[in-house]
DNA sequence: CTGGTCTCCTGATCGC
DNA sequence: TGCGATCAGGAGACCA
């Protein structure tokens, strides 16, 4: 479920915590979450070091719905949440019940430069699916090289810079939103509330919309994704920030699981088709084919 | 190039 | 109360 505005919210709430802490140990309960770019074995050294042990962190950073964790020996580690994931610090006693289930990846860590919190605590890599995971890069250059084949980031997207993407194909105008290498950081959620914004039917030639409304769909993710990201990230279910805490229900879907209810601009009843096996909804009359 | 389908995986929900 | 079917969808593999 995370996408831009849950894994955004996610960084911004850690950084305060994370950067300048020193990741003093590891345990990795489930060792396929970590993919590991640059290295050869997989033995437990190889492993640990991957995953920064005994390094400080020096920055947070994010492409599209890829966060990255920077640390002092110029290595990286990407987290990806896919749908379920959550990364989240302790203190004090771990949970039980269901909450300590899926729990792949504790470090343990503590931060010298936060003088009210002498004790150590505990970062948390949890995700009860498994379509996340965290991936290990030896360098910022290796990184790029991954990062470059994502689109631009959604949250800044430029009219100009979607232009020129979507002018690329001729695929439905959802399906070129979705692809991560045309435009990074947009799922099904706000894919389907920024072209319902927007006015632009779902199915369209993606080459095929007007330049005018392709500016307005840009502002239209720019405006819909910075308020999600300040409103904590939408929240449907699994949705938690570094400490726990779900995002502001406030957050309104205009057209994300509203089939059949009326459109919120034009009282018409919203549609709802599948388009790559996702659910898919649209105002026949705000979102039409024609235009 | 494109869409369609399947896969990974668990948990929530629904009908019976 | 239980149980099986269905759905949720990020991302990549694979096929037509």
């Amino acid at each position: 479920m995370p996408e831009l505005p849950e894994v955004e919210h996610l960084r911004r709430s850690l950084e305060p915590w994370i950067v300048g802490a020193q990741l003093i140990d590891v345990r990795v309960l489930r060792k396929s979450v970590v993919t590991l770019a640059s290295e050869t074995g997989r033995s437990n050294a190889v492993l640990r070091a991957a995953l920064g042990v005994g390094e400080t962190i020096v920055g947070t950073d994010r492409r599209g719905k890829q966060m990255a964790i920077a640390f002092a020996n110029g290595r990286f580690l990407v987290i990806q949440l896919g749908m379920t994931g959550s990364v989240t610090i302790e203190r004090g006693a771990p949970p039980r019940g269901v909450e300590a289930r899926h729990r792949h990846v504790i470090w343990n860590s503590y931060s010298p430069a936060l003088p009210s919190e002498p004790e150590p605590w505990r970062l948390v890599f949890r995700d009860p699916r498994r379509f996340g995971g965290l991936t290990a890069y030896h360098s910022r250059e290796v990184l790029d090289r991954v990062w470059n084949t994502l689109g631009p980031d959604a949250l800044n997207i430029a009219g100009d810079e979607l232009l020129d993407a979507l002018a690329r194909t001729r695929r439905p105008i959802k399906s070129a939103l979705l692809d991560q290498s045309v435009l990074a950081g947009v799922g099904n959620i706000y894919a389907d509330e920024s072209l319902h914004a927007a006015g632009i039917h779902p199915l369209q030639t993606a080459s095929a919309v007007p330049t005018a409304q392709v500016h307005r769909l840009a502002s239209e993710i720019r405006r819909i994704l910075g308020r999600a990201t300040a409103e904590g990230g939408s929240t449907l279910r699994d949705y938690r920030d570094a400490f726990g805490k779900p995002g502001n229900a406030v957050q309104v879907h205009a057209a994300y699981g509203r089939e059949g209810q009326p459109c919120l601009r034009c009282g018409t009843n919203l549609l709802g088709l599948r388009l790559q096996g996702r659910a898919t909804v649209f105002c026949p009359r705000c979102q039409d084919l024609s235009t």
